[in-house]
DNA sequence: TTAAAATATTGATCCAGATCAATAAAAACT
DNA sequence: AGTTTTTATTGATCTGGATCAATATTTTAA
């Protein structure tokens, strides 16, 4: 509490010990010194605003980033001017670990709405990821998780039909807030219904009507960007309903 | 190379500095005394045979696997009975990754032949990341892998048609194949026709379709489990041919 | 060796969701 | 305020690949 240490109003303002995503985002478990030896290698840079790119694809990677406020898009363009979004990133999540084993960026960050972020220079992570135990310990969970989630999207694109993939995505947005302290049931999209649609491997005409028809089915209420959902359980329902697939493989 | 310590015959015969997949796997860039560290910590079994479990969802993640020899799938499955086959993993490739965050595994591994695999148990591993930053540097460079391998999936999935999807998963197989000193042209499929369907999202039917048609348009060779590619090139360019899905997205 | 079960191939039909098209509504410029 | 551009909605049509169905081949079991 009484650390002795001169801090400027600035550092106040931004060092992960005040950060209320800290317990979400890179320093979890960390003990209060360690945290502070994290705080030491972290840039940070004022915001960015819409369609900033943080990084692109093929860039030379100099570190992770932490989303602390706003959102975040990450996708893979062809050369034939198709994308793939990858994700939507919202505060607490790291983006760019899928660059540390090539050196450079294999998919392109933009900037949703006003975004601020933190740069942990990944040289320096490294280094200290060796010094403090629980640092790197936090760094294998997070890319475990990583992994797990583009599994869980790899089911969504290869088994599920669309109207499970958008009651996942908005479910999962649901959690994401509510986890964030905010409303699990009244959010704004900060991406566009094409964006979506990308992402969920869907087109965009496709996601209109679905919005258009969980609203009138009473699931939820849409305008714009604005969504409340008014029945979680039916959406939950819609997630894991059809039993579409049946292969019986090798039951063995 | 004249080292003092004591291996018996059957060390010799596992140990990673005999093992002809160490520039692959996890020994990479680990100088010869942290290769001799690391390789105390591994369990070897006896080879396991097609159909055995090396693990199955839920079950408690105990370390990671190497795969050694044969061929392994990951899939997950639904209460429904439909699965998702995440993929199938050769020689010097790495399982289990995504379960660390979570402490039991997410997914199951299903021997396709016979197969003999490393296991690393992860409290060892993780501690030994401490004392040897190579290791850990090598640990992040894998789990990056791993998360590049899937956004790649994701794309496949996401964006390409039945002919793009079969024609990327036998080049994947070739380039693989090739990388471990076999021939990249010629091998056998460990995996049945359904397995590839259901890992590339596609019906069975449909895989047995393309197989024909590309036999007849002389791209490859196949009987059963065994492929001939006879047109690299050409398998090449069903990657990356139709400009599908044009979406201007915000072109900013 | 034969029987049963699993796997693969090929053909016919169907349908979820893509694509095409037109309009409406916002947002971004001027 | 008006004009252009982008984004979203809704309707009509089309199609790639799923599903259904029948048979053939291979593998496993007995």
């Amino acid at each position: 509490m009484t650390k002795p240490t001169v801090v400027t109003l600035n550092d106040l303002k931004v060092a992960c010990e005040n950060c209320s995503l800290s317990r979400l985002c890179l320093p979890m478990g960390l003990d209060e010194k360690d945290v502070t030896r994290l705080d030491q290698i972290i840039n940070r840079t004022k915001p960015h605003h819409r369609n900033d790119y943080l990084f692109r694809e093929g860039d030379t990677f100099k570190g992770i980033y932490a989303v602390k406020t706003g959102s975040i898009k990450t996708y893979i363009s062809r050369e034939d001017g198709s994308d793939q979004v990858l994700g939507f990133h919202l505060p607490g999540e790291i983006i760019g670990l899928d660059a540390i084993e090539t050196g450079s960026h294999g998919c392109t960050a933009k900037v949703l709405e006003t975004t601020a972020v933190c740069l942990i220079p990944y040289e320096k992570l490294e280094k200290l990821s060796v010094e403090i135990p629980s640092l790197q310990h936090q760094m294998f969970r997070l890319m475990s998780r990583e992994i797990t989630n583009e599994s869980n999207m790899l089911i969504l694109l290869g088994k599920r039909n669309a109207d499970e993939r958008l009651a996942t995505f908005l479910l999962s947005l649901s959690q994401r807030y509510k986890q964030r302290g905010f409303s699990a049931t009244e959010f704004n999209l900060s991406m566009s219904r094409n964006e979506i649609g990308n992402y969920l491997g869907l087109a965009v005409e496709t996601v209109s009507r679905l919005f258009t028809r969980f609203q009138d089915e009473g699931i939820l209420k849409v305008e714009r960007k604005h969504i409340e959902l008014l029945d979680l359980e039916a959406l939950k329902g819609i997630c894991d309903s059809s039993p579409r697939q049946n292969n019986h493989q090798n039951s063995a």
